[in-house]
DNA sequence: ATCCATAATGCAAGCGTTTACATTTTTAGG
DNA sequence: CCTAAAAATGTAAACGCTTGCATTATGGAT
């Protein structure tokens, strides 16, 4: 006679479920996953059986042999940003609603760090990964196309880009806010940037800021770009650097909404009025651009509609749905108290 | 002849590398996890035939037979509050740190989807959990018991919670403030609280509040407590509501920082100087509070600590380091320019 | 040289699912 | 009722890795 081992303590398998409910394992698995395949009668004492139990299916096992994993991947540079926050927030609720799992990794704008987490994510058998922007090695994107994982950069739209996009056009955003800034008058014009080694996006908005004035006929070798990464703190920085020079701007755009409630909140301790002496902008237009005093005038991106439409894509490119194809999204901008005319 | 059958465009496994590097599976694994227990030679044969192939480890096989996943899960409110992003960050670096992955998942205020969220993390093998507070069935500690998963209690301190926990103490902090504002003067204090069903933390304020209310002889009956989702919107309509009352409070407590910017926004609208006219606080110290005008009276909290810390010791009770001991933070009122004197 | 302790490696049994394929049961047409 | 087709269920082979145990190689000590 057979005696059973006897298990101790451990999470109910299948098997055990099998067992109680009297069927094979096949059969508890088709109640699970394709309930439609097994008659009622079977299916109602399958399922009190997992209800008894508390049966959890072993994840790992099913992506085993299922080859699949139902998890999207995201790598995005920081948390702490809240466009990133926003949009990802979204991307979750959207692929919540797909029956996606998200997992979350941050690479802290380190290209080393983002290249291992793609690999992470891809061991961990990813069904697809979101990337924020375009700007990275050429063998990265080679190792996702060998691994045969389907990657989507967002924020950030380049149809030229090595893999689909979901994003708007940073450079033709920033050049309609900076006509904007130039018919009222502004001539000399700064911007506060983000680091734009390794980030298309910001470079994005430096070309476009210089698209507007060369198409305005301004000289372009007297502006002035200060590069800081995106801390209040540093926007302060370099808005009291810039302020600090010969012939000081009278306009001064910035890479986000970040850096500009920085220089605003600068520009209030040197006692400078805002918009009458300097006017600043920002970009992205979150929360604290509307919390700031003055308001800011930014541009307007649609994190959360971006989220959502990125988890769409992905989902759809991961199920075989959709040529990769790339979609853009529109911009505008959002007028508030931060800009006015030339003084 | 045996023929070996044609595998075509598979990622390659640890037996392909094996081959490759004419040893067995086995010691393909013990190089790849336990390098020291193989001989210098043979480590670097492998080596180079997974460099050449370019291998990654097939996590889900690799948890199936090590029964362990290096996961940590957590489940969060919403990513779109600061507080949570921050800590969340500091959380997953801490874990990066040692050797551990971010699976997140957030559970918008709701207990039926957090539920789903536990037991989902759960089947993936999350090796320990991290949740919000200590508000929740009972049924859910006794799953997790069962199924032998730690989970640790973030952003609220109770030395009797189910569960161990690392945070600070909402309620003690809360009446701290309230102290403070009594002793500038003010008896007709309201406050604009979160949720407090199934939200511990802002219960924990309100009775923070009463208890320094009580301490000092102040009335409760007359006192407003208007509770509102966390939104800069709602702070500011509760906040009209609370002006528009037969006798106006002067100092107005708000359950975070969001409400209390909404409310700030309100005020300047009105035309209500802050402090002169009402004072006004917040708690959180997230950046809105030193970014909003008049900058926000608010109690810091240490996010980022406790996000690190919560990590460390989520880490250790997986590993089985440490008796499951709760932790409590400080926390210290942030003086700017919201609360002043009793006009 | 020989022997033994020890280090290095190999063998093979799982881990808990899914899913072709085989088998049994049900259903419906005659 | 019988029979064939269809539906339901069962059987067992993967999936790719780790790890206890067995086997082989290594290197002193004698």
């Amino acid at each position: 006679m057979k005696t059973e081992p006897i298990k101790v303590n451990l999470a109910p398998t299948l098997g055990d479920v099998a067992r109680k409910a009297g069927v094979s394992t096949a059969t508890v698995s088709r109640c699970l996953n394709d309930p439609d395949r097994v008659v009622a009668a079977t299916r109602e004492k399958v399922m009190s059986a997992v209800k008894e139990l508390e049966y959890t299916p072993n994840f790992a096992a099913r992506v085993m042999a299922a080859r699949r994993t139902f998890t999207i991947g995201a790598i995005i540079p920081t948390m702490d940003n809240a466009i990133f926050a926003r949009g990802l927030q979204a991307f979750q609720e959207a692929l919540h609603a797909r029956g996606y799992t998200l997992l979350v990794a941050s690479s802290a704008y380190d290209p080393a760090v983002e290249e291992e987490q793609i690999r992470s994510l891809v061991s961990r058998g990813a069904d697809g990964i979101l990337l924020i922007g375009h700007d990275r090695d050429a063998p990265i994107y080679e190792y996702l196309d060998r691994q045969k994982v389907p990657a989507l950069a967002a924020w950030s739209f380049d149809e030229a880009g090595r893999i689909p996009s979901i994003g708007f056009d940073n450079r033709a955003a920033m050049a309609a806010l900076t006509r904007e800034v130039i018919g009222l008058g502004h001539r000399r014009l700064a911007m506060i940037s983000g680091i734009s080694q390794g980030n298309d996006r910001a470079r994005g908005r430096i070309d476009g800021l210089k698209d507007a004035m060369r198409q305005a006929g301004l000289p372009l070798d007297s502006l002035q770009v200060i590069e800081a990464s995106y801390e209040i703190d540093n926007g302060a920085k370099a808005f009291e650097t810039l302020m600090a020079s010969a012939d000081r701007p009278t306009a001064i755009l910035c890479g986000n909404d970040v850096l500009a409630v920085g220089a605003l909140m600068t520009a209030r301790k040197m006692g400078l009025r805002v918009p009458q002496d300097v006017s600043i902008t920002g970009f992205d237009d979150i929360e604290i651009a509307r919390i700031a005093t003055p308001a800011l005038t930014t541009v307007h991106v649609p994190h959360r509609e971006m989220g959502r439409k990125a988890a769409d894509a992905l989902a759809d490119i991961v199920e075989g749905k959709t040529p990769d194809t790339s979609t853009s999204l529109n911009t505008r901008i959002t007028w508030r108290d931060s800009l006015g005319p030339c003084p």
